[in-house]
DNA sequence: ATAGATGCAAAGAGTTTGCATAGGT
DNA sequence: ACCTATGCAAACTCTTTGCATCTAT
């Protein structure tokens, strides 16, 4: 039987997503983690976070066009919004709801994924 | 200054595009088109996409973690469906629109994707 | 004739995999 | 000690770029 160990790297990462508010990409779960484990590697970041994923432990956020990003599990419905300026992504816990009207007929609506463009609070204020 | 030239190349990807009926991946693309220009590259379909989208002749269809595909320029916003089962995607011409106030406060809102899973009409029926 | 377009190959960017070694248990 | 996890480097996929050649105008 496989069994996961606790390591010094998984600890920082899921320190690093847990802090972080925001889903973060792997290259930014990487560059964050090696404050605490220097020589941390792309390869271990991305096999950690298929682990953490498959423990639903964390979930992948993947947006139109962009490689993905993770948060820590939700417990809801939500959905994202990306600065068109620095390119973060936050989370909208908003829902406009009733869109399977939406669907042409005879389509079943089972899920809908929605994404806001526009400017964080941070970018949209003057510098 | 520079003047666009017509070249085979870009005529077949063009016939291609307009003759599918549903958004392409380069790939589709590439290989469709070589049934007309045998010896058609992919940097030559990728550069003339490019510039087809500049020139707004055609769009970018992207979905949450799917390549970019194509398809001819549609006049007027709309929004993309994807069946579960047969993985095609369709347009969806309505729009729940007024989704500004979703976003969190200090937050402006430009644009939106709202993309629908689920069954499309053929998938729904039974077999 | 001229300048944009093409095709090949090489270069990038992001992610995955092979393999010897480090390190949890 | 055993066996998973790690780090490095190489492989892979998708897309872009450099460059010599071709071709529409």
């Amino acid at each position: 039987m496989s069994q996961e160990r606790s390591t010094r790297q998984r600890a920082a990462m899921r320190a690093v997503i847990e802090a972080a508010g925001r889903p973060l990409s792997p290259q930014e779960i990487c560059a964050m983690a090696q404050s605490e484990v220097p020589g941390l590697g792309t390869a271990t970041v991305y096999r950690n976070l298929k682990l953490m994923v498959e423990a639903r432990e964390i979930e992948p956020v993947v947006l139109p066009g962009e490689g993905a990003r993770y948060e820590p599990t939700h417990h809801g419905h939500h959905h994202h919004f990306q600065c068109n300026e620095c390119k973060r992504v936050f989370d909208v816990h908003e829902c406009p709801g009733d869109l399977d009207r939406l669907a042409p007929k005879g389509f079943t609506v089972e899920r809908h994924e929605l994404t806001l463009y526009g400017r964080c609070d941070e970018c949209a204020a003057p510098k």
